[in-house]
DNA sequence: ACAAAAGTGTTTATAATACACCCATGA
DNA sequence: TCATGGGTGTATTATAAACACTTTTGT
């Protein structure tokens, strides 16, 4: 694969790509107790959001081509990336929007026919931790940003419906596996990681026997306690053992497990 | 879209068809307490196995495409098959095989282009009911077969792998969803639902627990006893209550449900 | 009558749930 | 000192797991 930098331009050589094959990527951070999708702000005259999505060279495996377009849209670089879906309908993305946009998007005429296209794309997501990344927006961008669930704003094509279905992919996920440990910073309290929990379940629990519960799981480490900020009784600060959590989902985790 | 039956010839239009896009069903069926997947023998010379697989119109949702594509190479009609991965590494079809086989599948020169394209494919599966099923192998197959796990031939491309990866899906799958269903006749004992869970856990379960874990769900409807058969005490004959079925999952289940 | 399979029951251990209690801390 | 959040305990109920008992049926 040439080297060729996609977060620059876009006079790159369109055969180098695979045709109809695109990535979007739903990045979920949480903080301030609240679950955040990453999403652009294309320059373009009409206020238009996206999620960081990009496409796929001949000669990358998809996967990888993941890894990249996120890292050429964001800045964020991730070793990997969970593929959830892909979405294969032919009205998914509405082509006026762009065409409209084409100019103000510095997309010469050549390019038209590209994004004319049908495309089928794959959605990939990542749970992250916030505090750890600092995105950036690519040339392409006119801004980057976490947006809540509730402030999400209307994205295009079929956007919305990807970020629903990757929301529902990792409720289930969590509901099942003892996971989403990525979005905290490493040190955290038990209040944050029910937080984190009760946002992504969109439910409340037990304090008391969520934290026997994750206690139980043997996959923590408690460290001492934390001293500033509250305003009262000062909790234990955990960390995440990997080495644990992966003898865990070996021996399996689940009803028929 | 228009309407060209590709069960019986290879000579449409490659232009209808979207380029680098494929489709491979992985369908699942319960025979004789055993777990099958059904495979087609190619049109070659070399023993060539495959999963049936095609391709999506430009015109065509990515979903129908997969109904379509069962159809014509295997006569079953489905409502809807599941999508479970899409898989995109460069190196996944070894396209050596095809162009050696060109001559004996009747694949023209003029396709061959085509055929030496990079795919991405997308894996749906399904569970059926073996008896309501009669394959029957499309112009372009010399034989179709329900191949128990045991006996699985080696597949072309990554088609053992899209195998497990559908294997795996649906282990996971059953363990958090009473499902599987679809796999028995109308009616089916308790025995025969354990075997299947047996197959596709690939574990032992407990006779008295299993039955009573199952009728516990509140999702069968109990019929009067079966009588031929059994040398010993006949089982009563038990069938799926959807509707139940519906509520039960709109209600969730799951360890934070 | 007997063997084998089916249905059901019993016991024990483990886990979920609800909630109460005490402790630590800063205002 | 007191309100608040944090850690832990407990009683109750529900579920899981292992296995024993009883029933049915063809031979």
């Amino acid at each position: 694969m040439k080297n060729i930098d996609l977060s620059k331009n876009l006079n790159f050589d369109l055969d180098q790509l695979v045709p109809g094959q695109s990535i979007d990527c739903v990045i979920m951070g949480f903080d301030q107790n609240e679950l955040k999708i990453l999403v652009l702000k294309w320059k373009a005259e009409g206020e238009i959001w996206a999620l960081p999505g990009g496409f796929v060279f001949k000669e990358e495996n998809m996967d990888k081509a993941a890894i990249r377009v996120l890292k050429e849209r964001t800045g964020i670089e991730l070793p990997f990336l969970e593929q959830f879906k892909t979405f294969g309908n032919i009205n998914r993305r509405d082509t006026d929007i762009l065409l409209k946009n084409m100019k103000s998007m510095g997309i010469g005429s050549k390019m038209v026919d590209w994004f004319k296209q049908r495309f089928i794309t794959t959605g990939y997501l990542s749970l992250v931790d916030i505090q750890k990344c600092d995105p950036k927006p690519d040339f392409s961008s006119e801004m980057i940003k976490w947006a809540s669930l509730e402030e999400l704003p209307h994205l295009i094509f079929d956007h919305n419906e990807i970020v629903k279905i990757a929301l529902d992919f990792i409720k289930n996920r969590v509901n099942y596996l003892p996971i989403g440990i990525t979005l905290l910073p490493e040190k955290f309290t038990m209040k944050s990681l029910q937080n984190l929990y009760e946002s992504i379940l969109q439910k409340k629990l037990d304090r008391g026997n969520f934290q026997r519960k994750m206690l139980k799981l043997n996959i923590f480490i408690r460290h001492e306690k934390q001293l500033e900020g509250g305003a009262h009784k000062a909790p234990y600060l955990y960390s995440f053992d990997e080495e644990k959590y992966k003898k865990l989902l070996e021996q399996g985790y689940g009803f028929y497990s």
